[in-house]
DNA sequence: CTGAAAGCGCTTACAG
DNA sequence: CTGAAAGCGCTTACAG
């Protein structure tokens, strides 16, 4: 078989090189601004028109170039994801969450992990977004909780979402993860088993996370006429040795409490090595509750009863409000965390 | 303050907008085209010519519009990655590490996870790698070892390398993670603790890796002129539920082993529940062995022994190649599965 | 070694 | 409602 000859005029044969929009306005008999008014939802296309250039585009498989359309727009179709949140079952989830919104959007992910004591941190994601013309960035905690990065994102005109526990920016910049309630319900489970003295190990004060589940485990004792007492409250890192290290120093108080809350599962996972190092059964002795209800929560014994985090959900409500495109409200039992009760919790010892 | 009059023949205020190469070109007393051949490097460019212009490039902070190149380029300067794996820690490793290779590259990193059982699936990364006209992808397994990608991938000519354990395709297209040395480490371990009988966990066999984990085990015991039972075998899934599975009905042998090497941690975190189930003490009754050297393999208890993969080195090493930046060779320890001993495993029952 | 023209595949003004 | 021209910021092919 020769070579098939181009045929400049006439080439309607797309299945190897993709079809622009020259041709597709060739085959409807249009000008290709037509053209992109239909790619663009333009109103302003007479019925007819739109019809006949929407069946070529169907014809030919036209898709128009991103790289093309962003040079002219000024502005890419990627969006970008910001984080500095080291837990990869946190990433990972809300990178899912992003992509079950983007699908079939045309719009990219791309992912830009950073450190948010860099002294160039804003510098360095203004440079990630102008240079890439992001269409918009969603950023998640605690770089989310950044006042300065926010500032610097208006200042570019830069579209964006912060995922944080509480409204910390306009609600059309904002998806709320309402931390405050995870405490809360954790607060309640653990009184609700009779537990008068509890303990609590913080994750680190600069998250935001930390002070919200502190703040709603508080109001959850309250409801029962218990409190916090200070001795009882000991400053993680959000790591596993921190927490194993709060829990051994809370464990080993005359008073200890009879139940833990961790600020989340991998240092409720760091208490229960603490409880077996000290020989303290768990319920048992003490009963122990995490936070997120990540996949560690059930591999670790016993299985964690934790408070579950919908990150999935928080990044797919994140994307589709950034692409300007939200669905009907999400019933809140999907979006708000809740307790997830397994076998690290039980009533305290007589 | 007056808004400054735009000075369209002699701007030199870049604080705001970006300089273009018709800035740096007219600033340099040159052409375009000049600058054009500064940025890609080209020879042909006089000494002194070049000095100016990178002089006034430094001076504007003029960075080239990936876009404006890309469009006619007729390639962007994205890389993607590709997979199916959906173990959060191996994805975000294996991110961290591209992203280590890529970091002031200019390149970015777009992800796509995507399921091998889909019937689109071949379409859908064609579709991707074309409308973004990627400048290149890293595949992990399984994906990295479907052929049927492969051969689309050299069909597009796209640039691409594939992560296997194994060499599936040219060396310029692959880096091996030789878990087959992993399977070999566990086994010696095990075969030097005195251990006779022992257990596989096998992953699912769509993956190569479980059986190159297990060829690399038969071949460490055979060293020691020991061989692995047919029914010392059980086939999981690479699932914490299936670990505990197969480690339920391994253990509930009448003959059953003294140890068990599982395909990966998350199937040996399963397997500690089993034999917590079974009243079995770990490592006194049996020793359990892992593989990948995950976070979970410190959180669970007993500590796991386990197999350690460098996967963000991998990943680091992957993007190297795609971009044709390899580094000076990289030790073996660093780039190759290694034990890691820690208290799931001792010595055999007397 | 250097440049003027044309082009990558789109969109934004501006007309009509 | 539709289109011809100019432009987004670069590079390729061709000259000289």
């Amino acid at each position: 078989m020769p070579p098939r000859k181009p045929t400049p005029e006439g080439d309607t044969d797309f299945s190897r090189k993709r079809a622009t929009i020259n041709d597709v306005a060739r085959l409807a008999g249009v000008s290709k601004k037509t053209v992109s008014r239909v790619i663009n939802d333009s109103p302003s296309v007479q019925q007819e028109t739109r019809e006949r250039i929407e069946a070529v585009i169907k014809q030919t498989g036209y898709v128009p170039d991103p790289q093309a359309r962003g040079l002219a727009f000024r502005r890419s179709f990627l969006i970008g994801l910001i984080y500095d949140n080291p837990n990869p079952q946190y990433v990972v989830n809300m990178q899912l969450g992003l992509l079950d919104a983007m699908r079939g959007s045309g719009f990219e992910l791309v992912v830009h992990p950073c450190d948010r004591a860099s002294p160039p941190l804003v510098d360095d994601i203004r440079n990630f977004i102008e240079r890439q013309k992001l269409y918009g960035v969603v950023l998640t905690p605690s770089v989310s909780e950044d006042e300065r990065i926010a500032e610097m994102l208006r200042e570019i005109d830069c579209a964006y979402i912060r995922v944080a526990s509480v409204a910390l920016d306009a609600p059309g910049h904002m998806i709320e993860t309402q931390d405050r309630l995870g405490g809360l319900a954790a607060a309640r489970h653990l009184a609700e088993l009779g537990h008068k003295s509890i303990g609590f190990i913080s994750g680190v004060s600069t998250f935001r996370s930390s002070h919200e589940r502190r703040s709603g485990l508080e109001e959850g004792l309250a409801e029962h006429g218990l409190t916090l007492a200070a001795d009882h409250i000991a400053v993680g890192a959000y790591t596993f040795e921190s927490g194993r290290d709060c829990a051994r120093q809370l464990l080993s108080l005359p008073n200890r409490p009879t139940a833990i809350f961790a600020g989340n599962d991998e240092m409720a996972a760091g208490a229960l090595h603490a409880a077996r190092e000290l020989r303290l059964s768990v319920p048992g002795d003490v009963s122990i509750v995490g936070y997120d209800d990540f996949q560690i929560a059930s591999r670790v014994w016993p299985p964690l009863t934790t408070v579950h985090t919908p990150t999935r959900r928080i990044g797919q409500m994140a994307a589709e409000k950034l692409m300007g495109r939200e669905t009907a409200d999400t019933a809140p039992e999907d979006r708000l965390p809740s307790i997830v009760v397994r076998q690290s919790s039980g009533p305290p010892p007589q």
